[in-house]
DNA sequence: TTATTTTTTTAGATTAGTCTAAATTTTTTA
DNA sequence: TAAAAAATTTAGACTAATCTAAAAAAATAA
């Protein structure tokens, strides 16, 4: 099997190339808090391994084997973090740091169980699709608050910061997942966003906005 | 916080001393499946971090702090075994090595909310007591079938060797932990001994009554 | 109680992962 | 498109944990 440093380059690089399909020596440095000459060594390594796409200076993507496993740590990832919030009651701020240990298990009859004990849930505390041991995601379309028009309506359904201070920020403003929300003015200057949610009017910022994913 | 190979090696330590009080180098080294003197090497870190007693050449024990690690992984080693059985439906011949793994979760959060809630389990899967959360043991007095005399009875509590091929022997025989049975027959020839267990009986070695525990 | 065997430690090397500093390549900008 | 800036790689070093082989200490046996 792969060791943990493996583990953790794939999953950044995973997560680093969902949107431009490559991910660069310094994002992934930056992404695992460590510098690019230890990327560098690392990138040769996982390519000596085939895990990895990599021509110097060019970036890196995932081989179907990488990815494989990049997902198959995110899989665990989420489905752990479903377990500590549902099933042990911790906070969905509490969770990302346990469950970034506990997805390097390595075994996956155990992940398979467990993804069974718990009923084969479909997204994670955040909303995040957790896959199923196929690898298979069940993705569902979702936009940024900013991104909504006024008058639309939806219910929340991710978050893209996934920092307790921006998750205790929604407990606090009751903009949780599952929420129904309007968008009922969008303020021109600031770019800030007024939703209704239940019987309240709650006013976020433009940042908010961004990070809050919500299913139209 | 302590790296896996040293929380590896306290808890090696505590195992081994368990009994006289002490572990050899060579003792260390074998139940650890690694050389002697890399065993050196470590005892000297561990005890440069107060963890163990060492003297050279004189085996060394735990000091208090090294023992309360010691305890903690072990309580987290036991807490996953029964969750492994008990929710996820593992056999109890299946469980040890992925706790072996489990047990280096750090977070002692995690695992008092696990305990909470799977009930507060005084025994794992194998009979060998779980400490609570300040590593205070609910000691039982076990002994071996080997050690019990002829028309004696009592219930199956506990196993001293934890291999899957023993389990799933006992398994095979029915005696598992909880079963009620009595001791009909010491052959002397052998040290074999016959037991009753529900309405049959059961011959076994004497090297299996070695590691089969009752309480009476 | 000396010689032999066993156990333990030391010395020196290796691997994985990281670092800093310097060199190189690519990108940006003027 | 040449110079400057930014990104990336290389070179060389460090730490943790391990190893083999040799040396030293302790235990055992003659």
């Amino acid at each position: 099997m792969n060791t943990l440093a493996e583990e953790n380059y794939l999953k950044s690089i995973y997560h680093l190339s969902v949107n431009d399909g490559n991910a660069s020596t310094n994002q992934i440095a930056s992404s695992l808090n460590t510098k690019a000459s230890s990327v560098t060594d690392m990138l040769k390594k996982l390519a000596e391994k085939a895990l990895i796409n990599y021509t110097p200076y060019q970036g890196v993507s995932l081989t179907p084997s990488g990815e494989k496993i990049a997902i198959s740590i995110i899989r665990k990832h989420r489905l752990w973090e479903y377990f500590l919030v549902e099933k042990l009651n911790f906070k969905w701020d509490q969770v990302h740091d346990l469950a970034e240990e506990m997805e390097h298990i390595s075994s996956e009859e155990l992940i398979d169980r467990l993804d069974k004990f718990m009923g084969y849930p479909k997204h994670d505390p955040h909303g995040d699709p957790i896959p199923d041991c196929n690898g298979r995601f069940n993705t569902h379309e979702l936009k940024p608050v900013s991104a909504v028009t006024v008058n639309q309506s939806g219910i929340i359904s991710g978050v893209r910061d996934h920092s307790s201070s921006f998750l205790q920020y929604l407990d606090k403003k009751q903009l949780t997942i599952g929420c129904k929300i309007m968008i009922t003015d969008i303020i021109e200057y600031d770019h800030s966003v007024v939703v209704q949610t239940g019987n309240k009017e709650v006013h976020i910022s433009r940042e908010v906005a961004n990070n809050l994913l919500i299913a139209l």
